[in-house]
This record gives C-alpha cells, sequence and structure tokens, in this order.
DNA sequence: CAACCTAATTAGAATCATTCTAATTGGCAA
DNA sequence: TTGCCAATTAGAATGATTCTAATTAGGTTG
C-alpha cells in the first residue's frame, strides 16, 4: 500500500518530466502514506539519518513539485511550518490551536456528523472557500 | 460607526487592564472597520505617515492584546503573512490563492447559497474544525 | 555503454514574518 | 505630583522559506 502511493506519486513526477532522484524517492515513500501532515523540517529529519547527503532545500523543492502535479498538498491553516498532505481526495481538518497537529475528517454534507478526536476542545468550525479572485487571473 | 467600533475595542483592552496609549487608539482606529483583513505591514504602513513614531514591535503587540481580550482575530489561513479580522460574529471566507486576498461570506448552513465575489474561480471548499487537542490540554 | 545536456542537488546566504531584548518613556492610580 | 510598572522603541534574534551559484547525476542519444 506504501508502496503503491509511492510509486503513482513517482508516476505522476515522471509523467510531468520530472526526473526520477534517489532524493525524491526517498522523499516520497516517507510522505505516501504518512496521516500526520508532516512538515518539511519533520520529514528532513526522519530522512537525514538514512539518506547520506540531503539538503534541506531538496525537501522544500521536492514538495513544491509534488503540489505542481497535484500529487500532495501544502496546507498552511495556522501559524507554524506549512504541513503536506498526500491525501488528495476531499476531506477537512481538525486542527489544534496550540500545536498546529492536524487530524483528517471526512468529506461530509452533515454538518454535525463529524466524529472528533478522543477528548479534541471544539472551538469553531470554519468554511474557507478557495480559488483565484478576478484580479489575479489575469 | 468607524468611532463606534473603535471605542468598543478600546473599552475591551481597558477593561482587561491593558493601558490605552496613542499608539494603541491609532491602531485600534485604522482597524475598526476595515472589511479588507489587513496585515501588520500593511496597517503600520498605512498609521507610519501620521504617527510620528512607530514602532513595528508595537503594531504586533496590540494586535496581540486584541486577540487576547476577543476584539479581533488573526488569521493564517494560507502562505504569507497572518491577516486580521475585527469581525467577530462568526462568518467564513473566500480567499486567494494567489495573492492571499480576503472576503467575508456570511455565515449559513446552506452549502451553496455563497454569493462569491464577481469572478472570482472557485477551486474548493474546505471546512476546519478549530480547538485543542487532547495531548495539549494539561 | 560512453558522452552530453540539462535538470536536480548542495551549502550557505538572503529574504520574509515574527518575536525577543534591554533601555527608555509614559499611563494612570494613589 | 509622584512613582510604579506596563508599553514603546530600535535593533537583534529566531524561524520558515526561497534564492544562488557551483557541482552532480538522470536519462537520452549515438
Ligand atoms: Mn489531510
Ligand atoms: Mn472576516
Ligand atoms: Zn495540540
Ligand atoms: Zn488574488
Amino acid at each position: 500500500m506504501a508502496i503503491r502511493t509511492a510509486e503513482r506519486m513517482l508516476g505522476q513526477l515522471r509523467d510531468a518530466g520530472f526526473k526520477i532522484t534517489a532524493q525524491r524517492v526517498a522523499i516520497v515513500t516517507e510522505l505516501a502514506d504518512d496521516p500526520s501532515h508532516p512538515t518539511a523540517q519533520e520529514l528532513y529529519e526522519r530522512l537525514r539519518p538514512n539518506e547520506a547527503a540531503m539538503s534541506f532545500a531538496t525537501v522544500y523543492n521536492t514538495l513544491a513539485a509534488l503540489e505542481q502535479v497535484h500529487a500532495c498538498t501544502a496546507l498552511a491553516l495556522s501559524q507554524g511550518p506549512t504541513r503536506f498532505d498526500p491525501k488528495m481526495d476531499p476531506h477537512h481538518h481538525v486542527v489544534c490551536d496550540q500545536c498546529g497537529k492536524m487530524v483528517d475528517l471526512p468529506y461530509s454534507e452533515s454538518p454535525e456528523a463529524a466524529a472528533l478526536p478522543e477528548g479534541f476542545a471544539l472551538r469553531s468550525i470554519e468554511k474557507i472557500y478557495r480559488g483565484v479572485c478576478a484580479p489575479c487571473r489575469t
């Protein structure tokens, strides 16, 4: 499963003309089935022990490439570093104000059917309509 | 109207024991009825010509104080600097991926009744459940 | 299986957003 | 009016991200 997801993501990179490098394989494999929405820093620290040389810039570059080919999403939903999400089907998020951790919630139209994590103290529900504004579409 | 909102916000600061300074009056007056969700930088640049001395740190400090007394909200919904919102009743936001600009949307339960700004190209609708997670509540 | 072209990687500097620091100023309660 | 202590200030420090310029290495071609 981890392998299948990683292979699919690498395929998306390849199909878009990106080269498959050892660093990209490592990063994609690390991210592929991780539901924790890791930061670039976290991925870097997990990979550093194994991969001999791995630049921090490469982590950012690879994540940007993955975003371009729609193999992952960058989530900036609160202060703190951007988090990266390999889950590409539409879904919602539970976000902790304190530590920034994020948990997936199924996409459903029923307002309060959502099963929040055990012990989570809900403060607000926010809807964000994302896209590109008229002036930016020139 | 602008005066009434500003006075209310200053009252909230005063009631919480914060001192009313010339800088705080200026910042609050600038933010009070601004629907544009300005950044700290934008507020600073608007105020600088008038206020003789106004430190950038003071803008951040004052915005943090306003947040503490629930007179404004800090919104970090995409990359780029945090935006500040003096509108404290629950509402949603339309966010441009490109420039980060934000527009208010009325809080309504009907999913697609929302009147998006003219020419806005909608890409996704996202729901965020905000609060504090169990480990963070110790 | 070379050789080449060019994209990708690298370390470190640069930039941007935000917070901290330590010295000075000034609200406001007594 | 005085004095305490919070607020302000400029600038340094920090954290996140992007840029730069030199080196390395995919992968295509001969
Ligand atoms: Mn997710
Ligand atoms: Mn708003
Ligand atoms: Zn938490
Ligand atoms: Zn825009």
